[in-house]
DNA sequence: ATGGGCCTGCTG
DNA sequence: CAGCAGGCCCAT
């Protein structure tokens, strides 16, 4: 669930934070959450000790930082954060280097009224301050990837400095936030698939950032049920979705994301207020806005998926 | 292309 | 106490 505005409300607000700082020490308290890092906890300790932040970059829900060394020069590899579907992470600007959490035992046996209970991995700053990694279910990782060059060359991300990106997003597409984004040939692609649209909108190598949320979203907004094939839809149909899903992740990123509760926030560890506004999510047993009529909810593919039956009618 | 596994906490 | 939530990875 974070999707990507949410990551994209994370990513702006870590940039002002820890963007220029060094990473004085890494803290893991949960080694599953660096699974994905090649060579381990001392490979990352090794990485990251001593090295600057220089940039926080995103494509999709992927997240990076830029690394450069004591001398400023580039590490030619970045730190990459993935949310996963309970991951977040928070800035602390009083950054005790033991917290009374750490003497409690493993980072989930804390009380519930414990903000910190999932903690699984703080990057001590230099500043004094600390990025924690929370993460209730470890869907979600923190790891090294090194950087080589996106192909189409132009920037390689939101907040990106140029056309580099961790070999881990390389083949993650771009997203419908992204300027370089080719909306007709993403279009293209879909229209040349048979599977389901909202398989298509989910896949993260044809259009990035969309899950299960704002998939139902979009289709609901472009009156498409979710289990038409993709060959089936005209181009003008397809790109009314894609720019339907563009406008609903950007009404979401500007009222801070959707949060269903706690699990879903900000860098402050404040949530956003877009789940008020959502149309079909959820919403099963409820009017539809547009025509009244009773939202259902289908099992699709093995996830959930919420439409209108009137307006986002059948495909034959 | 498709489905199971990873995870934990909450719900019925 | 089984089922459900679901992004992504991996095996089939």
């Amino acid at each position: 669930m974070p999707e990507l505005p949410e990551v994209e409300v994370v990513r702006r607000g870590l940039e002002p934070r820890t963007v220029g700082r060094i990473v004085e020490s890494v803290e893991i308290l949960d080694a599953r959450i660096i699974r994905r890092q090649a060579g381990g906890a001392d490979r990352l300790r090794g990485a990251l000790t001593g090295t600057r932040l220089t940039a926080v970059a995103r494509r999709g829900k992927f997240l990076w930082w830029r690394l450069a060394d004591a001398d400023g020069q580039d590490t030619g590899e970045a730190l990459v954060g993935h949310l996963g579907m309970s991951g977040q992470l928070r800035v602390r600007t009083d950054d005790p280097l033991s917290t009374p959490a750490d003497s409690a035992g493993p980072a989930s046996e804390g009380p519930a009224s414990d903000p910190h209970r999932h903690r699984r991995l703080t990057l001590h700053l230099d500043d004094g301050s600390a990025i924690d990694l929370l993460d209730q279910r470890l869907f979600g990782g923190l790891w090294t990837s090194p950087l080589e060059a996106v192909s189409d060359g132009a920037v390689a991300g939101l907040g990106s400095p140029d056309a580099l990106i961790p070999a881990d997003a390389a083949g993650i597409a771009r997203d419908l936030l992204d300027p370089a984004t080719d909306l007709s040939a993403v279009a293209r692609r879909i229209r040349g698939r048979r599977a389901p649209v909202k398989s298509l909108l989910l896949a993260q190598d044809l259009v990035s950032g969309i899950g299960n949320i704002y998939a139902d979203e979009a289709l609901w907004a472009a009156r498409i049920r979710f289990d038409t094939p993709g060959a089936r839809l005209s181009q003008r149909k397809v790109l009314e979705l894609l720019r339907a899903a563009r406008e609903v992740m950007e009404r979401a990123l500007e009222v801070g994301g959707t949060s269903f509760d706690a699990l879903y926030v900000n860098v402050e560890g404040r949530s956003g207020y877009f789940a008020r506004s959502l149309s079909a999510y959820g919403r099963d047993g409820e009017p539809c806005e547009r025509c009244g009529t009773v939202l259902r909810r289908a099992v699709h593919q093995g996830r959930s998926s919420h439409f209108c039956p009137r307006c986002q009618r059948a495909a034959r």
